[in-house]
DNA sequence: AAGCCTTTGAAGATG
DNA sequence: CATCTTCAAAGGCTT
């Protein structure tokens, strides 16, 4: 198994891990993803926009191959017309300038209508968009934190005021990966800038994506001054909101997880709480629940706790069926990866930031932030799922992902529909990419109610893969 | 009530 | 080997 190949055990910086940063790999093949959905945009959308302009887009798209930009200017000039005839019809012409047609979190639509004369944001727009997208006032700061931090190595003292992005700080302001530092906080000092932060750009999202460097740090961050108050991606390891993050069976009982752990226990802390004590060697300072890994996923939890708690007044029949049970191999569900851990840990944030519970929403926005980690910060979660992965092995030897295969390969039924041809459910490559420039409509999540807000059709609106979450027009 | 949606990554299955 | 599929979490939504 590559993940064992080191055998010390804190071979951070292993095989799959750095097979896991592709990005660089990954890059070209989503720039010519990217820049094909480009073309098919700008194909779409031609039709809305003037023909002189067609020649400038298309001599950008030899240079898109080579080294795309996150939209080109031509293309963000074709969407102004009909963004601000959208943002006029949606708020009334608070968003009067042209949006910024990329993620559309970190889209404060341009800057000339809601900022005030000085370069702040306007009251009303700002209160608008806290309202409407909360996410947005921090991803704002996000991007601004980025520009500010790209010109603090510039010679110029551009950070200061931008020509394009006032620099507005926040009363919030915090750093953009502030939330997702969760074990240190020693990278993104506001002031000493990782170098690699605004080195690239998602092509899809428009996130200034890091390059990832290939100097791994093997460094495990474990920063015991700044962890404790925040999630561990490892939710059985610290429950998240007072909650056990898996139902937990010993004898028929549940358990929740012991609350008095802290993140930054020690590894032999981490291994007490984390797996049953016949496996490790009690620690002194936890309280031994006998509690399996929480991978373990015993169906017939209910039923056995209540029966337990009745007696053994069942017929043996009954009894019977229920050893058989019992005999019945657990379900051991499959260690968790880093993007499933990284999930873990956010989930709550986002979902408190923006006010979505719906997790299809709150997914795309973890994806989208996922990728705007550095290295540094993605590397941590891979860590931790590598190590998840081995205490995975060393807990369940025989285990194999093929034993959770309902069916064997290829028996189960598709669970995803089958895309038409130019279907797709990426943002950046939605024919309604435009109305991702606007603020959310995060009380409107569904058709219905999106054409009731806007009494438009419904095939000029929704936007399937916006899932209504986003005023399309 | 069951399955879908949505994300990324790991791993198994298939051609 | 490349590609495809499933599963892991999560909770609202759809059928």
């Amino acid at each position: 198994m590559p993940q064992l190949n080191g055998g010390g055990g804190d071979d951070l910086g292993a095989n799959d891990e750095l097979i896991s940063f592709k990005d660089e790999g990954e890059q070209e093949e989503k720039i010519s993803e990217n820049s094909s959905a480009e073309r098919d945009l700008a194909d779409v959308k031609s039709s809305l926009v003037n023909e002189s302009e067609t020649n400038q887009n298309s001599s950008s798209d030899s240079e898109a191959e080579r080294r795309p930009p996150p939209r080109s200017e031509s293309f963000r000039d074709k969407s102004r017309e009909s963004l601000e005839e959208a943002a006029k019809r949606q708020d009334g012409g608070l968003f009067k300038g042209p949006p910024y047609p990329g993620y559309p979190f970190i889209m404060i639509p341009d800057l000339t209508g809601p900022y005030l004369p000085n370069g702040s944001l306007s009251p009303t727009a700002r209160t608008y968009l806290q309202m409407k997208w909360p996410l947005l006032d921090v991803q704002a700061g996000s991007l601004q934190s980025r520009q500010a931090l790209k010109d603090a190595r510039s010679p110029s003292p551009a950070h200061i005021v931008s020509n394009k992005v006032p620099v507005v700080q926040h009363p919030h302001h915090v750093h953009p990966l502030t939330p997702l530092i969760t074990y240190s906080n020693e990278h993104f000092t506001p002031g000493n800038p990782p170098p690699h932060l605004p080195a690239d750009v998602d092509p899809k999202t428009g996130i200034p994506r890091p390059p990832h460097p290939p100097d791994i740090s093997p460094y495990y961050p474990l920063s015991p001054g700044t962890v404790g108050q925040i999630p561990h991606p490892l939710g059985w390891l610290v429950p998240q909101q007072g909650q056990p993050v898996y139902p937990i069976t010993t004898g028929g009982f549940r358990h929740p997880y012991p609350t008095a752990l802290t993140v930054n226990a020690s590894m032999s802390s981490f291994l007490s709480s984390r797996f049953p004590p016949h496996m490790v060697p009690p620690h002194h300072s936890l309280h031994t629940t006998g509690i399996p890994h929480p991978a373990i996923v015993t169906p017939t939890v209910k039923q056995e706790s209540s029966q337990n708690d009745v007696g053994s007044l069942h017929s043996s029949k009954h009894q019977d069926s229920k050893k058989e049970e019992e005999k019945k191999k657990p379900h051991i569900k499959k260690p968790l990866n880093a993007f499933m851990l990284y999930m873990k840990e956010m989930r709550a944030k986002v979902v408190a930031e923006c006010t979505l519970k719906e997790s299809a929403a709150i997914n795309q926005i973890l994806g989208r932030r996922w990728h705007a980690l550095s290295r540094e910060e993605q590397a941590k979660y891979y860590e931790l799922a590598r190590k998840e992965r081995q205490l995975h092995m060393q807990l369940y030897p025989g285990w194999s992902a093929r034993d959770n295969y309902v069916g064997g390969y290829g028996k189960k039924k598709k669970r995803k529909r089958d895309k038409q041809p130019g279907e797709t459910n990426e943002h950046s490559e939605c024919f309604l990419n435009p109305c991702l420039s606007l603020p959310p409509i995060t009380d409107a999540n569904t058709p219905k109610k999106c054409r009731a807000l806007f009494g438009l059709d419904r095939q000029s609106l929704w936007c399937k893969p916006c899932r209504g979450f986003f005023p399309c027009f």
